[in-house]
DNA sequence: CCCAAAAACTGATGTATATCAGTTTTGATA
DNA sequence: TATCAAAACTGATATACATCAGTTTTTGGG
């Protein structure tokens, strides 16, 4: 059962995760000359729409999620990015500013690179630009994907597919055969789904009753995925 | 007053409009050296959702919509292109497959320019390759907008920008005093506003009724921008 | 210029999901 | 380990928008 194409699910040859191993030992000295650590806890923002990035930051550990906020307040997230992934490249390559904001959903780490090495880097290997436009068409799949997604499907729909995505953002590090605890709150999943907490609430309920997955406090953890996916009503 | 960030319009010096103007004469040589030109009628699929490329599209004349289909046959439109504009590459540098079908809203012409000379051309200049990691960079921006449009706005904000888009889209070629007259069947447009048609009608008589706009049978001509940008909720 | 088919339009009704107003549970902190 | 504020949860109600079942208008081919 493949579900890329049809989910917003990243595949490793694919995405960020990797442009870096295309880079020459001298091409990732230069790349990480003024590289810097932040450690960054549950809530820290990384980065805020509307202002002017500096450079461009790797996510170590910790998942990190991308969101827009509308007048009233209320958050869409677009996107959650987990350990190995570039952020906030975008407006550094367009030269415009961030479109969207960045915060840690957990403890993170973030590695940070100015945005004159990257661009430094680019124009001298043709091979990392390649790299670059791949991953980001790729991203532009998933981005459509998410579209189609929100413009089409109902909320237990949107709420399934949410909850397939988180599950593959929060295996990294975990054995095969090991649980894998989702650990974001209600209303962080209500954002990512496009519905009201409270029903992403009666949501879960349901499911649970269904026995697609249990929760252990906070922590979502999926109990059969096949019956998840039919939920999402994948065909 | 500013709309881009706020509204997915796009600005020509970020989009493919001028990605070619970076090109020597003997890049651009090599790039049309097998390039063919294609008169579609409206209607005429261009290219469809899940097939593999085998080149990329540059509008010349025409508006084309490109959108993804559900389970029930309804369409999302996603994007407008009109003259001028790259179409079709995404997949050609993620080797991938469409993610979305391409049709002529009306009679278009198109060129056709083959994968090989595109990657080509695209591993030679890294000016070219820079050029169009800044236009993917933009287009990023646009559909992030459109992702919290979709999700954030209410119908009638949704129509509102859908035609504040549309407008822009129907500029090209008349001069600026002259009426842009919006040839698009309510269908699409509701497609594009992610409403049903019988309410995109509905909406469309009361923007009528409030001045912002007059319809020619099926053409929609804006009377009063500023109207219509506050009908958009644009603080 | 006519004619049939398609698109535009209208009004009545249905429903998915938001909102509101609470109570209960959780987990970080002291 | 006790505390309490924040988060999770529950039920009742409101509403924006879709759906359905028509009628009228437009449009493009013959």
């Amino acid at each position: 059962m493949s579900l890329n194409g049809i989910f917003p699910i990243d595949r490793w040859n694919f995405t960020t995760h990797s442009v870096l191993s295309v880079l020459s030992e001298e091409e990732t000295a230069r790349l990480t000359r003024h590289l810097t650590e932040q450690h960054l806890f549950k809530g820290d923002v990384i980065f805020r729409e509307g202002t002017v990035p500096s450079g461009i930051f790797l996510v170590r550990s910790g998942r990190v999620k991308k969101y827009k906020v509308d007048q009233l307040g209320k958050e869409q997230i677009i996107y959650v990015a987990g350990p190995g992934e570039l952020m906030g490249y975008h407006p550094v390559l367009s030269g415009e500013r961030y479109a969207d904001s960045a915060t840690a959903m957990e403890d993170t780490m973030v590695s940070f690179i100015p945005k004159e090495d990257f661009m430094d880097v680019l124009s001298r290997s043709s091979v990392f630009a390649l790299r670059m436009l791949k991953a980001m068409s790729h991203e532009f799949t998933v981005l459509t994907n998410s579209i189609s997604v929100i413009a089409q499907r109902t909320g237990p729909e949107r709420l399934a597919i949410a909850l397939i995505v988180l599950r593959e953002k929060f295996k990294y590090g975990l054995s095969d055969n090991e649980a894998i605890p989702i650990n974001i709150s209600r209303t962080d999943l209500a954002n990512m789904a496009g519905l009201a907490a409270e029903n992403v609430i009666r949501l879960l309920g349901e499911f649970k009753a269904e026995g697609i997955l249990l929760t252990e406090g906070r922590k979502i953890i999926i109990r059969d995925v096949h019956l998840l996916v039919k939920r999402a009503n994948y065909r």
